[in-house]
Formats: structure tokens, C-alpha cells, sequence
DNA sequence: TTGTGTGAATCCCTTCACAGCG
DNA sequence: CGCTGTGAAGGGATTCACACAA
């Protein structure tokens, strides 16, 4: 039962869709926390995220109990078992590699440092860009990629390279020690054992708004 | 049964998964257009989908019958009925909201402009960005939103506004006539009656990332 | 024989409903 | 009371397995 506290990671299966919804509540919850509300219900914060009371509590409970019946959640409790079980209480070394525009817009997303990613290194194959600043960064030759990864020990790997080049960077960045691959490039990346890819593909979330457009006419 | 040909949309409810499935699997038949392939099979594109063959035929089934038995399906006709059904067989007219970083990897993605979605407007509020020239778009003021929304009749919006601004941003350009748009804010939109919103948050994939590594560990 | 199209079976996720605690 | 936590029910989505067509 462990009442409050989270259980420990039994092997029991946990949906990507849930961990989604997770990483919505966090975000919610401190939005809360800023506007300093001390507790929340499973129903308002379901409404909040565009789900229902009865989803929030089953997210929840895969993970322990951390609420109070009669009373609901306190937010910043909450706020912290949310943070833990996404592995949010330590930052992750990311490596940024291809500093394009997409790269940029991410550089620039205030999201990204101040939510525990630290960008510790960014590379780039164009020489013209190559020794460049970026805040306290400084562009490196993607041709020293493995030893930077190795040395700043990088866990995460956020790849906005052409589509032609993104496996082999990918391998390369894998070999080096890299865990979690964000890939943009619009490919199905053949992993190694033990690393986990997720993809953001921009043309697929324009084409189901198309195909939704295109039924409701 | 209908043999070859795309059913009329029937009221069966399909589900965003075999959408974006869908939109792989135009993506990989594309490729194998360019290969040179006259025919693939359900296992084929499976896999080079990360799916299996069982799925590819049961996403293709929901719209009709295009495969022949024994043979597989012939690319160049696939293609042209995922087109259909995605709703890409004509351009959708875009207005870009917010010319900052990220809109200007978007902008520049090439993506966008060659797989039929015409960005036929730009929009932000800075002063020193409005009148600027982007390819052969100028950046407009955003308080032209409505005006230029109704006379170019923009289908899409895709907003790439700070979080403060968007659902502001959303109502007028829905009040104009816009139908779809796609957020990037990390933000639930209040869309009214027959719009569809999608969103894209890089933090929620970057926490399900950390999620499964802090698993695996 | 090959590989599609599709009912049936299975699995997983969401929703329901309520016991139980504050 | 109010609201959580959770078994059970319900509903979708995926997988299976096979009849059938080329």
C-alpha cells in the first residue's frame, strides 16, 4: 500500500499514453502551484488536461497513492511524485546535434533548461558554424561527436540533422554511450538494444489535421 | 467491397493511430515510388514502419480494398488513395502565426511547401519583423490576422506564439474562418464547435524519454 | 503458392461504480 | 458528506487465422 509514497517500479506494463498524460498533469500541477492552490481533485485536474477524474486517479495508482480521500492531492506532494516517476529529480546531459533552425528553435525553448535538460554540448558539421556561442555553448565539429559524448557523458541525444545523415549520427551518438534519441528527421531509426528513440514528425500532425479536416466538410 | 476504390466515408469512427499510421505509410510509399518498386506487400511496409503486416491490412481495410491477392498492393495506386483519404489530393492554404524561431524552422522545412500545404501567410507582432521578406511572403502584422485570414481563406493555422498569447491568437483566427490549427503551445486550447486542434509538445516527448530511461536503469 | 481481406479472439485501455477513509 | 483507490465491466485496438483470389 505504502501509503503516500511511490512504489517501487514493479514490472508491471505503464501505457505511453499514461506517461503522456503524466508529463500534462505535472505541467498543470505547476501552473497550480504558481497560482497557490495547496490541494487539487482528481476532477479538476482531469479537467484541466482534457481528460476525466476517473483517468487521473488509474494514472495515479499505477504509481502508489498519493492522495488524500475526502481531500484530494496536495499539489506541490504531488508535484514531486510526478517529477520522480518521470525521472525529473536529477537533469539529463543532452547533446543538441545539427544547430539549423530547428536546432535553434530548441536551443532557444526556454522549456528545455529550465525543466532539467541541460544542454552540455552542440555540434554541427557546417565549418561556418562550427565555434560559434550559443549562451555559454560553444558549436562543436560533428566529427569529435563520440569523444565529447563520451567525455560530458550525454545521455540524451536531440537529433535535428538532414534525413540523409541521421542514422549514422544516431549510431555513432549510440556507440558513444547515448540512451534516448529525439529524432525530427521524418525516419524509422534502427536502434541498438537498449535505447530509446522518440520521433516528432511534423508532417504527420499536419496530415491527421488534414484527414480530420477533410471528414468533417 | 468495391474493389480498387476508396469507399465513401461511412460513419465507422477511426482512430487517430491508424491516421497517423497512415501517414507513415504514404511516407514509406513515397520512398519506394522513388526506389523504383511497382508493387509492396502488407509485410513490407510493415516493417519499414515498425508495424506488422497484419495492422498495415487491417488501417488499409477501414477505406476500402487495394491490394490484389497474392501479389500485394501496386505503389503508385497505394499512394494515390492515401493522398485520398489523408486528404491531400488538393493544397491547404496555412497562415504561420509568430515568425520567431520556431516558425522559421518551420517555414524553412521543406517539408511543408513541397507535400501540399501552402503557407500563404505570415503573421507576428514585432515591429521589426513585419515587413520583412521570407521567400516570397512578407511578414504581416498580426493585427491583420482576420482581414487576411477571411480574404485568402486560411484553412490552417499553425501557431507558434508564446503561451500568454495563443488562445487569443486561436479565437481570432477562428472567428476569421480557420479550421484546423496546430499548437505548438504547451497549453489545452479552448477551440470552439468544428475546429480541430492538434498540439505538439516537445517536453511531454522529452519526459516520456527520461520516463523510459529512468526505467531501464 | 502467395498474400489480401476479414471475422474471431485477444489484449489493453478507459470508464464505471462503489467500498472505505478522512 | 467528499473524494480517493480499485476491482469489474465495457469498449477499442491489435493480433490471429483462414477463406479466397491471383
Amino acid at each position: 500500500m505504502t501509503q503516500g509514497r511511490r512504489q517501487e517500479p514493479v514490472s508491471k506494463k505503464i501505457s505511453e499514453s499514461a506517461v503522456r498524460r503524466l508529463s500534462l498533469y505535472l505541467r498543470a500541477l505547476e501552473e497550480l502551484d504558481r497560482a497557490g492552490h495547496e490541494t487539487v481533485s482528481s476532477g479538476q485536474l482531469g479537467f484541466k488536461c482534457g481528460t476525466t477524474a476517473a483517468q487521473v486517479r488509474k494514472d495515479l495508482s499505477l504509481f502508489g497513492s498519493f492522495g488524500k480521500r475526502g481531500l484530494g492531492y496536495r499539489v506541490e506532494e504531488l508535484i514531486l511524485a510526478v517529477r520522480d516517476i518521470l525521472g525529473l529529480t536529477r537533469p539529463w546531459r543532452v547533446a543538441l546535434i545539427g544547430a539549423g533552425r530547428i536546432g535553434s528553435a530548441l536551443f532557444e525553448y526556454t522549456g528545455l533548461g529550465h525543466r532539467g535538460f541541460e544542454v552540455v554540448a552542440i555540434f554541427d558539421c557546417d565549418p561556418s558554424k562550427i565555434g560559434q556561442e550559443w549562451g555559454d555553448s560553444i558549436i562543436l565539429d560533428v566529427a569529435e561527436l563520440e569523444r565529447v559524448v563520451r567525455e560530458l557523458d550525454v545521455e540524451i541525444a536531440i537529433l535535428a540533422v538532414p534525413v540523409e545523415a541521421v542514422q549514422g549520427v544516431m549510431d555513432r551518438a549510440c556507440r558513444a554511450g547515448v540512451r534516448g534519441v529525439l529524432n525530427f528527421a521524418p525516419l524509422r531509426l534502427k536502434v541498438p538494444e537498449g535505447v530509446t528513440v522518440k520521433d516528432v514528425n511534423l508532417v504527420i500532425e499536419l496530415e491527421s489535421l488534414t484527414f480530420a479536416l477533410r471528414q468533417s466538410r
